[in-house]
DNA sequence: CAGTAATTTCAATAAAGACTGAAATAACAG
DNA sequence: CTGTTATTTCAGTCTTTATTGAAATTACTG
């Protein structure tokens, strides 16, 4: 397996921008890789391709299927594993976006949560304090309930509303 | 200086959500105690707080003013740099946003329509990979554009819009 | 059941990233 | 100017995170 220009020059992007949302390089170019790859991968293909170490590979490709975004495909005539990636690329956001809203989001909240009370407990000397959460809450509450709305929608709707932008305005009066 | 329990609560919780997001996790922290902190505070009493070097609160205090999210304030009858952070949540979200939209998503919808016409270019043998790769240049598109629109929205309107969630779907019939 | 192939685990190592402190520079006061 | 205070820079060090490869485990095949 050998990686042609363009492909190359997207999974080393898909890496580094990868890397810069907290997710391991490695785990983002294999990501990378599959997404392009027109037929599902082994892992020493995989491993052979990106230059990284077979065990590597394995627990990169654990993670992604941790994440929802990379399941195994039964390959005919093959023994071994097939590795595949979400093909339809906004179920693939989605994914992602609702695996980072129950990590990050919703513990945020619990301790925002915690934190007010507390605050609001300890009465007059950390007032300011609970103002400043009490705010902070309130906004991480309402995107958490938009997206909780955005993403009951159906898919065909939900872009038809991203599309829609420019209406946007008029729409609100 | 010396951190209430809630207030070091939230600071290593936020530090830690930082880190998860490629946000240096002092940079976060301090990010956080600017954040609560009712008065501006100077860059040494940041580093006795949290405990850093003053050097790395100096870079860091930097790094975040890049970022547009940290500003000097100066203090009556004080010499030393004073520092804030927005104190309305919302400008603050949009500001970061912004920020990241310029990083990450701009250099990477460049990526996607160089990596995208390469690949038509390059003619049958990477058919498939130009319309893997259109397929995701049109929803970073499609995010981008949806995003410009709401970040023209007036505040109130913004946040209106944020609020009204379960509408979502009456009102896109 | 062997025997072989595939995968995973994990201690050791390497690489990347973050932090410090000493020294340089800049800003100010008298 | 000169002395003092404040800030920044950056080479070296430390910490964390990522990666490897050998060994163990698991999954198949005949």
């Amino acid at each position: 397996m050998q990686l042609t220009p363009v492909t190359q020059k997207f999974v080393l992007h898909w890496g580094e921008m990868g890397s810069r949302w907290g997710i391991n390089r490695t785990i983002a170019q294999i990501h990378a890789l599959l997404y392009v790859s027109p037929e599902p991968l082994n892992a020493d293909q995989i491993a052979e391709t990106l230059s990284v170490a077979r065990s590597n590979v394995s627990m990169s490709l654990r993670e992604l299927q941790g994440w929802g975004i990379v399941q195994v495909v039964p390959v005919l005539g093959e023994r071994k594993d097939h590795f595949t990636t979400q093909q339809d690329v906004w179920e693939m956001l989605l994914v992602v976006l609702d695996e980072r809203k129950k990590r990050e989001m919703d513990p945020t909240l619990t301790i925002l949560r915690e934190c007010v009370m507390e605050a609001k407990e300890a009465g007059d000397s950390e007032k300011h304090t609970a103002k400043r959460l009490g705010e902070l809450l309130q906004l991480v509450e309402t995107c958490g309930g938009w997206y909780g709305q955005v993403r009951a929608l159906p898919r065909p709707m939900l872009v038809r509303f991203l599309k829609m932008g420019s209406k946007l305005g008029k729409l609100l009066r």
